[in-house]
DNA sequence: TAGGTGATCTTG
DNA sequence: AAGATCACCTAT
């Protein structure tokens, strides 16, 4: 299959200054990986902000520089992927120019493309939330791993397309989940997902 | 609802 | 060097 550059996102898309209102712009966003040859893709249908500067949610604040954080310090257009609880892959986002560590969480996706290969990957056989409702679930899914930390998102192992516009009244704003030890920022508005959409984590 | 799992970061 | 923590998920 040829590479085709004109449908992924362009860096550009990824160097907004605004963590919040680019998390809220991925929604309907294709999100695609391939792997030796194994394409899957999904509709990202949940996201949350994360910001370095300034919300004590995020891995990198207060302007904390650690192995871990570099990738986010990075500029936008590349993947943060980093393991928590010792099992799950989480696939971020990259945004902002370079010195600003702003990532974008993606948290459910709608399965598009190569569903038998993300019900294998899961050893799952139903299409609902548990194929790919959760961060953990959709990188497993599409098969994101840690060396896909700090990949180009404009590469061709992982990349965005543009989907459909999502209309803001179709869009519910909520505070982030399993952020609850962050003191007040827990209470920021900074979850995003499609109403209805039954991948929807909770 | 409880427990698994191991890297990461702090020294609680 | 050791221990607490962790942007979660699965099976009871």
């Amino acid at each position: 299959m040829k590479s085709n550059k004109k449908n992924k996102l362009p860096i550009s898309h990824y160097l907004s200054t605004d963590v919040v209102d680019l998390a809220k712009s991925f929604l309907g966003t294709e999100l695609h990986t391939r792997y030796n040859g194994a394409h899957t893709a999904g509709i990202i249908v949940e996201t949350e902000a994360y910001c370095g500067a300034t919300d004590a949610a995020c891995h990198a604040y207060p302007d904390r520089r650690t192995p871990r954080t570099a990738t986010m310090y990075k500029g936008g257009g590349i993947a943060y992927v980093y393991l928590i609880y010792g099992m799950y892959n989480l696939f971020n986002i990259v945004t902002n120019e370079s010195g600003f560590a702003d990532a974008v969480l993606v948290r459910a996706i709608e399965p598009l493309i190569g569903l038998e290969e993300m019900k294998e990957r899961r050893g799952v056989n139903k299409e609902n939330k548990l194929l790919s409702g959760g961060p953990g679930r959709l990188s497993q899914a599409l098969g994101i791993g840690l060396n896909d930390d700090g990949e180009d998102l404009t590469g061709d192992r992982i990349w965005l397309a543009p989907g459909n516009q999502i209309s803001d009244d179709a869009i519910e704003v909520s505070t982030r989940i399993g952020v609850e030890s962050c003191g007040e920022d827990a209470l920021l508005p900074w979850r995003f997902h499609i109403r209805g959409n039954k991948y929807v984590s909770k």
